[in-house]
DNA sequence: CAGGAAGTTCAGTATGTTCTGAACTAGCTA
DNA sequence: TAGCTAGTTCAGAACATACTGAACTTCCTG
């Protein structure tokens, strides 16, 4: 398979995993698989656009959605009205963050549905059971140093 | 506001979450939901539906959905036609393991990616960041020993 | 200034999802 | 056996989502 076509395959196949995983639009998806392994790393809408195959109106559409979400970051050049985007530095932190939220999200709402059914009651003994998974989850995340990716040796 | 309101409230709620974060059909939400903290635990297709106001097909079908997902358990008793469900005791076990999958399935495919770069590329090196976030996750979960929940004192 | 490309917005289309009533099957009870 | 209830399946309605062409605005370039 020729190199660019294997590229697109790969593409399409975190474009599929960001669809179903993480509920993004299929344009969406696929513009993040492309910039996470495009060369040059930063490039136009219309490149972008071209790539994947998807519709300039499209690309305006998924890019805010992306930009909002701050997994892509936009640039400007001096002098250029074009756009250039690329994997903000931070979106892996994001992910984290995020994840982190909605742990703590699930957490909190056990946690009113024990006090709802009375704590100590069958009912709220059911339900911390749930809190305290998710309160570990999150806490995993949150109390858990993460080692400094570095070079490849 | 009465009992019977804040629980369905909760309920709602907790429905709500479900389809946003996990993406489960509105009504698979509520079934959940009131599981989480119905009395008694254990109820039939009939109860469940009349507690969250859906009909007797939703039913069918979400719970299939909920089951074959290992969420919730069917039970029959001697005797009796009638299918009785519950929240299954591994539920949470099992949203960790899930979770440990969709970890793992995003990091092979950065590896495959990185791969695809060439290793030691520039945009491999990208690419290994992203691995490595994800990498960090999923053994974060796998190593890391959970206490065992007891009894609130 | 005129021409053209980048970018946005919107209406319309296509597609997919979710829910229900109704028709059906099957088991318990009288 | 007849009647009632639990459960399943399916077709269709209602709704939501994703995508694009087209019209438009804006800004660079000649």
């Amino acid at each position: 398979m020729a190199e660019r076509e294997q590229v697109l395959d790969w593409v399409e196949r975190m474009a599929m995993f960001c669809a179903e995983e993480y509920g993004v639009p299929p344009i969406a998806g696929r513009i993040l698989g492309w910039l996470m392994i495009c060369d040059p790393p930063e490039q136009s809408a219309g490149q972008i656009a071209a790539a994947i195959g998807a519709s300039k109106a499209s690309l305006a559409t998924n890019m805010r959605v992306l930009t909002d979400a701050k997994f892509v970051r936009r640039r400007t050049r001096p002098g250029e009205r074009t756009n250039y985007y690329r994997v903000d530095d931070d979106a892996w932190e994001t992910v984290i963050r995020r994840r982190v939220a909605s742990l703590t999200e699930f957490r909190d709402l056990a946690a009113d549905g024990i006090d709802l059914a009375g704590t100590g009651s069958g009912r709220a003994e059911r339900l911390r059971v749930a809190h305290d998974v998710y309160d570990w989850m999150a806490k995993l995340f949150t109390e858990t140093p993460r080692p400094r990716t570095r070079k490849q040796p």
